[in-house]
DNA sequence: TTGAAAGCGCTAACAG
DNA sequence: CTGTTAGCGCTTTCAA
């Protein structure tokens, strides 16, 4: 794991030697900013191409201390198991570097101990912003930033101290009740509640999916069946356990689901398979999510994309005007048609 | 010696005057190597009060620039959007903060210019060590590395200049091309050859999995068709095309198909959907990948589940015991049971 | 037991 | 057009 100490690494000193010049010469070639300080176009060439044979690479260790910007643009991620925070996580470095950013990403495994702690790490390693992604406390990563003067933004959760970028909760999740409300009447000529299953009840997310899929119920006219909302958190097991606790305590499972992520939808799936309960006549379904193989599992999933590109444009809309107010702005996701 | 008023982070001077002490009692109290200095457990206490009070954040940019290890490590990974690459991902972050390393991960789209680009970048910021995720040229980037006198570890795809974790793909495709073959021949009562589809033709996994199936081929009797060869690249639009080419020239789709990923399975299930081809009867398929939708999709999908626990394993002890021998470690992939 | 001091490699202001 | 110089914040001898 050791460096060999027989091979210290080129310096610009050892560049300025080499070429006969000083260190803050060939620190403004290799910066670009030759022009600038009237450099001759000949030393910068030699200076360049010396560089270049040596193989020198720039300390950034260095180079960052000594700016007072580092251009380092830091993300915290619950997770990488899903499409969605894929997504989010390989656009987000696209657009990064794009700026000449130098994008640092952390996951944090939904854990709020450790989302600080990552947001602490960052801070260390001086991010110039910090993107705060699914944070389950975004006002204390905002806050531990603000104390270092470092601006951050909320994504996909908001936050009441920083700017956020969200879903349309409430919209996504009205649309997708009503085409499940829909294809169960459809199907079954009945009008009947469905179960809504998945994240937590504390997360802002989750209060306004659960929010739109009671409007949905309410304009169908049908009431909520209070027992059928369980939010009982995102991880397949928790989804599975609350389908198994619910058969139990009821005698008639509904026709329909709202599944709150695929990460749930894992869960449920699995349920559906092992406890047998829907032998004959699959539920229809509804999953706040999008992934390319659930889509093809059957017409009976319906699903809502978040608009994972438009956020971020935001996100570094926001990040290049350079304002901090805490707005939130709330993006359409996209309804996939089925089939 | 005056602080720019811009600079409002605490440093290790501003606490060492508030506790009337040095800045390097402060240093060696905060690294908690303050028994070495025999510094006071009263001072140390008040020390470590004071940073916790002003919120002080060590910043790590001068720490890595003075020490000679920076405990950063890096990895370069193609992309984020399927399990595979997910699991690498979040494991490796966690197995490097268990050692108290920095992980930085840069995903590089599949673009080899990205992939030195992104070495380079890390190299630049001074890790001690870099891992390879099935970089397209990995001894590029194992010279670089040598250059900067770094270490590399090649994972998911081997290089011959450094050591080389991967899974051992020939066996994994011999056992997945066996269960496909079987369970074609189980339903159409016909032993006839698969047809392999995904990965580049260029790349040691797709050979290796090719060489599997063609052994599985052979001992069965069957003799490949050559037709049915089609390492057309990992993206799915690169597979359905594949297919549909093959459909247009060929009077016979075969009843099985070797997937050589999730990706290329992506594009291959639009394909038999968008195209009919199956309306009658599904092909039996065999994926060298694991996703959890996918192992919903039915039983006639085989999956091969690279070990990511134990390659991760075997990467760390490698680091940890600062080998450089350039072996290639291949990991028995696991075979998942149908249903 | 502790502090002073010397840099790590780089950038940028200031003098030529 | 170019070099000198003064640090950025930290770690680590070395001296006291």
């Amino acid at each position: 794991m050791t460096r060999t100490p027989t091979s210290k690494r080129t310096t610009i000193y050892d560049l300025a030697e080499l070429a006969g010049t000083s260190a803050s010469a060939v620190s403004a070639v290799l910066n670009g900013n030759w022009k600038k300080r009237r450099i001759s176009a000949q030393l910068a060439e030699k200076i360049t191409k010396l560089a270049e044979e040596q193989g020198y690479a720039l300390n950034m260790q260095a180079s960052v201390l000594r700016r007072e910007r580092s251009k380092i643009i830091g993300m915290i991620v619950p997770k990488y198991d899903n499409r969605y925070f894929g997504s989010i996580v390989e656009q987000f470095e696209v657009r990064a570097r794009e700026r000449g950013l130098f994008p640092i990403i952390t996951c944090t495994m939904r854990d709020p101990e450790l989302e600080v702690e990552a947001a602490r790490t960052m801070l260390s390693y001086q991010v110039d912003c910090l993107i705060a992604t699914g944070a389950t406390d975004p006002d204390r990563i905002a806050d531990l930033c603000a104390g270092a003067g470092v601006r951050t933004i909320n994504l996909d959760l908001p936050g009441s101290r920083a700017p956020s970028v969200i879903s349309n909760n409430y919209e996504g999740a009205l649309e997708l009740t009503r085409r499940v409300l829909a294809n169960c009447e459809r199907e079954y000529g009945e009008k009947a509640p469905l179960l809504f299953v998945g994240g937590r009840g504390s997360d802002h997310n989750t209060i306004e999916r659960v929010r739109g899929f009671r409007e949905a119920h309410a304009q169908a006219g049908i009431p909520v069946d209070e027992a059928f909302v369980q939010t009982c958190g995102y991880a397949p097991e928790k989804a599975e356990s609350a389908m198994q606790r619910l058969a139990e305590k009821t005698s008639r499972m509904p026709h329909g689901m709202f599944v709150n992520s695929t990460i749930s939808l894992e869960g449920v799936m699995r349920w559906i398979r092992r406890s047998g309960h829907y032998a004959n006549g699959v539920p229809h379904l509804g999953c706040f999510d999008w992934d390319p193989f659930v889509a093809m599992l059957g017409d009976h999933i319906e699903m809502v994309r978040q608009d994972v590109p438009k956020m971020l444009e935001i996100v570094f809309d926001l990040i290049d005007s350079n304002s901090s107010d805490t707005v939130v702005i709330k993006v359409p996701p996209i309804m996939e048609r089925m089939g």
